[in-house]
DNA sequence: TCATATCACTTTGTATTGTAAAGTATTTGA
DNA sequence: TCAAATACTTTACAATACAAAGTGATATGA
């Protein structure tokens, strides 16, 4: 069985790969390496993803177990979503993406 | 301006996200880590991607200097898809994402 | 007091994207 | 001669993401 199991096995890196492609989720999951934020604020930080595709990413990355959503019994109450241990490993995914950013696309000419 | 510029200016991380995020785009990316592939062997080694989408993506990828596409002019001619320096250095990206995926995605339980 | 703004979303209708299935034209091997 | 493989393209449809507006609670400033 060579080049990565192309049977009907579980192979961790396409799955991983899997889940990061879907759109914003890698956005979202860059922005809360800043810390926790409240849901318009992860809307305006990620910029442009709508709210109810914003809500369904967050929604999954939840029932991954990559973020974790909290509700503050405050009054008014509020949201805050974080990442767990799993999403704060994505640390080293975002790193090794920007470095390659910063080394191969191209850096638009200043005026 | 702190907040991995929320303005218009240009971020490379951002960018190099958005490229990455499409679907397939990773998944294309590592099976030719392996080496160049033709069309329909590259398609079997992603699996599940239809022709049309594989064929937009491997031009997006090849405009962006990623991949690049070379046709043997032998009889029948033949096209081979390689990675160029710069999709090369994505096995960085791809390494990241898949210890990420040993580490944290769940493991099926074997019979 | 009352309009305005913020919070966290949801709803609706449309546009974009990805899909399966089939087709094109060529060539090789049985 | 006929099936299979090469590299795609075409067509019609389904899934996804979109903008825009709405919801209902609370808080803020004039």
């Amino acid at each position: 069985m060579a080049n990565h199991e192309q049977d009907h096995g579980f192979c961790p890196v396409y799955e991983a790969i899997n889940v990061l492609q879907e759109k914003w989720t890698l956005h979202i999951i860059r922005n809360l390496l800043d810390g926790p934020k409240g849901f318009n604020e992860l809307s305006r930080a990620v910029g442009g993803c709508n709210p109810a595709t914003l809500a369904q990413r967050v929604e999954r990355l939840e029932q991954m177990g990559i973020i974790s959503k909290t509700i503050h019994s405050t009054m008014p109450p509020r949201t805050s979503y974080a990442l767990t241990e799993s999403g704060q490993a994505l640390h080293e995914v975002v790193g090794a993406i920007g470095r390659w950013g910063k080394q191969y696309l191209p850096q638009p000419v200043m005026g």
